[in-house]
DNA sequence: GTCTATATTTTGATAGAC
DNA sequence: GTCTATCAAAATATAGAC
């Protein structure tokens, strides 16, 4: 067996290794530039990999945009869990969004990484933009939940407004290059979160 | 003058007809369809001009850019000059919010006719996305003169957070294909404004 | 001013050597 | 599994007849 180095498990790790890193070539890529403009020699050159090589793992290049809305259920999930672990509702949204603050010099550059995303997805017929939706939707689910722990009748109409506040508010940082208008608007809604909990 | 009827005016009255239905197709198909994946072919299909006419009238793609982004620009003065009929900022705030309510329907299939478009183009090297933030900078002053005429001290942070919200909300409509969302966040923020204006 | 035909470039995707 | 060379299609832009 003088393959066995290149043969069995090698061949899995590599193969994994490359497509893990186009992956997050793709979603690194398609932040700064967008799906439209991102052409798969951008990621390919991004992830270190031959043009020709990427169809060996990606048939198509809607498979890669899919892999990276995969890889940001992935992140959210990850995030969320890590929420959890504190125990009050409030503490959760407000780490949350210090979060989004902690982003802000991201968000000024390229906006929000999945928003920006999801609105160019919508923009396509095929069903990318439906997939797109359903991670929008675990984070919204999310945070109904903590407003309703915290005693609101009207928590999801509340998540809503939490979600599009910073979806709002990485579009206007992103388009005046200015990352302290989100650090004043995570200050405002930190203080929303608090005056809602003392609230009917 | 055989010519007269084809030159003078008429070539002007022509003229100006074909590159304003140019203009209005591009404003439409950049709305619909992004800008990236807009071609030119399609913008000259929707104004009823054959393709290679469109370089007469703009030499470059981005140029029909451009003039929509002017004509944005155009369209959002006739809106602010409209709302400053009404005496009150309170009611001036909360028309501009219904107007974004009526076209509910069109940001759940497309998102903000704006908002994406600046978002596009802030993932582009030109300078188009400096011109798309003078356009968004308008509507953003506007609205501080409103709560700073309403007594608010914090007439920008507050500006820039009805905004934001707007933008977000325009997003989770698109997303989700649902214009309800826009209806309710409507109804929130313009029980916000009137709570801004008994409040300090 | 208008339009057809076409040049040029880019991009997604494939064939086939190694 | 990897990679080079290349195809085919699409898109921007131009040339030149009318």
């Amino acid at each position: 067996m003088t393959d066995s180095k290149r043969s069995g498990s090698g061949e899995v790790a590599a193969r994994r290794g490359k497509r893990e890193r186009l992956t997050a070539a793709a979603v690194r890529m398609l932040h700064e530039q967008g799906v439209e403009k991102t052409t798969l020699a951008d990621i390919a050159r991004a992830a270190d990999v031959p043009v020709g090589n990427v169809y060996y793992y990606f048939k198509t290049k809607d498979e890669l945009v899919e892999a990276a809305i995969g890889a940001h259920a992935q992140s959210l999930e990850a995030m969320i869990a890590s929420l959890d672990q504190l125990p009050a509702p409030q503490d959760r949204l407000k780490a949350l969004i210090s979060g989004w603050v902690e982003q802000r010099e991201l968000a000024a550059q390229f906006g929000c990484p999945f928003g920006t995303l999801s609105s160019e997805l919508d923009k396509r017929a095929d069903g990318l933009d439906r997939t797109a939706a359903e991670v929008m939707r675990i984070l919204l689910d999310w945070g109904e939940r903590q407003f309703r722990e915290m005693g609101r009748t009207d928590a999801r109409d509340i998540a809503v407004a939490l979600i599009a506040s910073y979806q709002g508010i990485s579009l206007l940082t992103n388009t005046f290059r200015d990352p302290e208008l989100m650090a004043r608007e995570g200050e405002r809604l930190e203080r929303w979160i608090d005056s809602l909990a003392t609230e009917g």
